[in-house]
DNA sequence: AATATCGGAACATAAACTAG
DNA sequence: TAGTTTATGTTCCGATATTT
């Protein structure tokens, strides 16, 4: 089913760059802009402060205004586009016959997500919890939020491609597409653990249960697979890369941002896709994604994972070290 | 100097979820 | 069912590379 670009209901041709001032519509324009989480300055410097918002921060930068659909022109070079057909952009570059809006992949459905976490009650006023000087992210990290459930609900022990419930996560590059019907949820038995070889790739064992023979199982498939660590993490990397080429059902979809990468499909013979296909984790530890009960558990046992994760780095690159040694001597 | 490339932050919003 | 939260997909900033 092609789907249609969902923007074009309701699609404004109004000017996406609000005159300096003009407040943007939406529910999030009037929140402070966020510093960068690593303390970088906020963007668009460059744009004018809104002449009226001194209530909520002279010092707020306005908010970088996008258009709803760039030109297929424009997104390739990730450039700035324009409502306007043919966009400012191609007409400077006289590519404007080639100037057409870039058709949107349509949103993921069936995802679950667990339960919402709420925030307290007591001293929320309706409509106090946005546009108040605090913005969403402050909020949520702030006073309204439990450490355990904001700051960092996945650390470094959980792929990005996992949700906080041991779900995976909608893999924005089809990298579960050739396994998994877009309708079809992934079981949570399917996920090992959420703990991760360092390619950050989760380990997937489809029809794989819980028990120690998964996790026998496992330890070997860890001695065999997780030697050549090296080749396979970027045989990985690039096989990833070349599923978004070749494994998108849309085949004449418009250009993303992946895109950039024109390798050639050229698989080595060592590095066949098996390499893609799910293996069990490299972690010991339970194959249960249920979320622990409690913080502390939560904070002690990705501890421990993350401890046996780097013993198990650590082995195995000397290990690997040593084998490449010997072979060098060898020849 | 102009243009192209591209990583990644910022943005927008659909969909899941929740409270009333 | 309206409002909230979250995840997903897109836009485009800004740094760097390449070309003219």
């Amino acid at each position: 089913m092609q789907s249609m670009p969902y923007y074009q209901q309701g699609y404004q041709t109004a000017s996406p760059y609000p005159a300096a001032g003009s407040p943007a519509t939406s529910v999030m324009n009037n929140a402070p802009i966020l510093g960068h989480p690593t303390g970088l300055p906020p963007l668009h410097p460059g744009l004018p402060e809104q002449p009226g918002s001194s209530v909520v921060g002279q010092s707020q930068a306005q908010k970088r205004k996008q258009v709803k659909n760039a030109c297929t022109n424009c997104q390739k070079a990730c450039k700035k586009c324009d409502d306007a057909r043919p966009c400012p952009r191609c007409v400077k570059y006289g590519i404007a016959d080639t100037c057409v809006n870039s058709v949107r992949k349509e949103r993921k459905k069936g995802i679950k997500r667990g339960p919402y976490k709420r925030r307290q009650k007591p001293e929320e006023k309706p409509g106090a919890r946005k546009h108040e000087g605090m913005n969403e992210t402050q909020q949520q990290q702030g006073q309204y939020a439990p450490a355990a459930m904001r700051a960092a609900p996945l650390p470094f022990g959980y792929p990005s491609n996992l949700n906080q419930y041991g779900q995976p996560a909608y893999d924005p590059y089809g990298q579960y597409a050739a396994v998994y019907h877009k309708e079809q949820m992934m079981q949570q038995s399917y996920v090992v653990n959420p703990v991760y070889p360092p390619m950050g790739y989760p380990m997937l064992v489809p029809g794989q249960t819980d028990g120690a023979n998964g996790q026998q199982q496992q330890q070997q498939q860890q001695q065999q697979q997780q030697h050549p660590y090296q080749q396979q993490h970027s045989a990985m990397t690039q096989q990833h890369y070349s599923g978004i080429m070749h494994h998108s059902p849309q085949a004449s979809r418009p250009l993303m941002h992946g895109d950039h990468f024109q390798q050639p499909q050229n698989p080595s013979p060592q590095q066949p896709a098996q390499l893609m296909t799910p293996v069990a984790s490299t972690s010991t530890s339970s194959t249960t994604s249920t979320p622990p009960e409690t913080a502390e558990e939560e904070e002690g046992s990705k501890f421990a994972r993350l401890s046996q994760l780097c013993s198990a780095a650590l082995h195995h690159t000397s290990e690997h070290a040593r084998t490449e040694s010997n072979n060098s001597q060898q020849s």
